[in-house]
DNA sequence: AATATATATAGATATATTTGTATTTATCCC
DNA sequence: GGGATAAATACAAATATATCTATATATATT
């Protein structure tokens, strides 16, 4: 119907990814997790204070729309950036608060 | 509270102009709106398709935060990109959808 | 001033997102 | 296996967003 059809799933895709990281949280994990940095639900949910359900479900929402990659090793899970371009994005985003 | 207290603000800030434009309708206006066009209310809801009052709410939300700048002439009321890093950003994730 | 056009706003409803509590699953150690 | 710890999931309640219809405001034209 639209004109730009074609785009749609394009613009979709790209609304979802910029969706998964904006929220307050999820930026507040995306920062701490950068500098290449591995941390288990654990360390994040007690770094961010914030409960343990509530950092599980935006960790998964990160890492869902491929933001986060997480590995196990024994009990606990490592979620990590999946590539440093996103930490990038946020910094251009601040950035742009100066206007 | 949280250990990040100081950059709470400037995460919400960051959170809020992402959200801004995490939205496929308002992607599609920036989208609209990149090489530094300048269109009205009425060529923007028509282009895309969708009500007046809807197009004028999401112009509302992208002007609020700093994504778009209006200014009148005469009846109409032409919408324009305030920079074009927005655009770079969309084009950015949009690359990040190959992962 | 009356009318037409362009845009914004209000209010209601629908939909989506976030959060908390409780439960479940997975893994480890004894 | 039984108990402890780590993380995920389910579900409900609270909150936020989006969309529609109707209406209000601003400007131009006659």
């Amino acid at each position: 119907m639209a004109k730009f059809n074609i785009d749609i799933a394009k613009l979709e895709l790209a609304a979802s990814k910029l969706r998964a990281i904006s929220h307050p949280m999820r930026i507040a994990i995306i920062e701490l997790l950068s500098g290449d940095k591995h941390l288990s639900v654990t360390e994040i949910y007690k770094a961010l204070e914030i409960e343990q359900a509530t950092a599980s479900h935006h960790l998964n929402i990160l890492k869902n729309k491929g933001v986060l990659v997480s590995k196990r090793d024994g009990k606990k899970i490592y979620y990590a950036l999946r590539s440093t371009t996103l930490t990038e994005i946020i910094d251009c985003i601040n950035r742009c608060n100066d206007n």
